[in-house]
DNA sequence: GGTGTTGATATAGTTTAGTATATCAATTGG
DNA sequence: CCAATTGATATACTAAACTATATCAACACC
């Protein structure tokens, strides 16, 4: 039977974003009316590297990541482990402030922060 | 004189870490006494690598980013642009409860978690 | 039906993260 | 003084991000 089970035992590492945070790359791009065309050219990427990232293709660089998060109005922080849950909740409550305040929701929520930035006349 | 200034004007791409980042991971390694080479070998990687994101040379994968903040208790959240200068001051708050209450020190504050995490045995 | 847009995917190429190994200056400690 | 440790750095290689281009199914919309 040759025992082929996990050849090298070695990609430990994800392989693509989080399904969260791709999720909430997702909702906050198609919430401000762009296409994935469109982020790319306003980043100077490509529409395949934004598809790839998006459905779970490939993990971007800490640089590309950022840029990506930045021009959809969020950031990425180092968090201390103890601060994570009560960062977490904020960020909840600040997506839906109606909903009742639990504790280990959906996580990342997708930033309804309710602001048309229609437009792409951006250029570069 | 062929004009050679700024060949393709392109990298526009950080190139490495912010210098508060670098800071942040390097301190919580130190603080852990570890050295490059043990932190290295708990996460499958170089040395080389290491300290090539330390110094600045090169700019990590999110996943690569990712193991190396969570083995040194914190993580890397996507946090809405609106909630960010609170998340920081909670960090801030979190390292040094002593200090004044300001809004815009210097950031990512190097966890001050207090724990005796010792014992770099771990050889390879 | 036809035209256009959107997101996924294929292929082929470039760039850079990441490996493996080794060396070296600056420490530190016996 | 010598030996060991630490962080940086050099070289050569591999893996994967990223580009450029093009195609295609699904969906709209007229």
């Amino acid at each position: 039977m040759e025992n082929d089970i996990a050849k090298h035992i070695k990609p430990l590492r994800l392989g693509a974003l989080p399904e969260d945070m791709r999720l909430a790359l997702k909702n906050a791009r198609e919430k401000r009316g762009w296409t994935q065309r469109g982020l790319a050219s306003r980043l100077g990427l490509t529409q395949t590297h934004i598809s790839g990232i998006e459905s779970g293709k490939i993990v971007p660089r800490y640089d590309t990541l950022l840029e990506l998060v930045r021009i959809l109005d969020s950031d990425l922080l180092m968090v201390p482990r103890a601060l994570v849950p009560v960062v977490q909740s904020l960020i909840r409550d600040h997506a839906r402030p109606d909903q009742g305040e639990g504790d280990d929701r959906s996580l990342y929520a997708d930033d309804t922060d309710e602001e048309s930035n229609k437009e792409p006349r951006d250029e570069v």
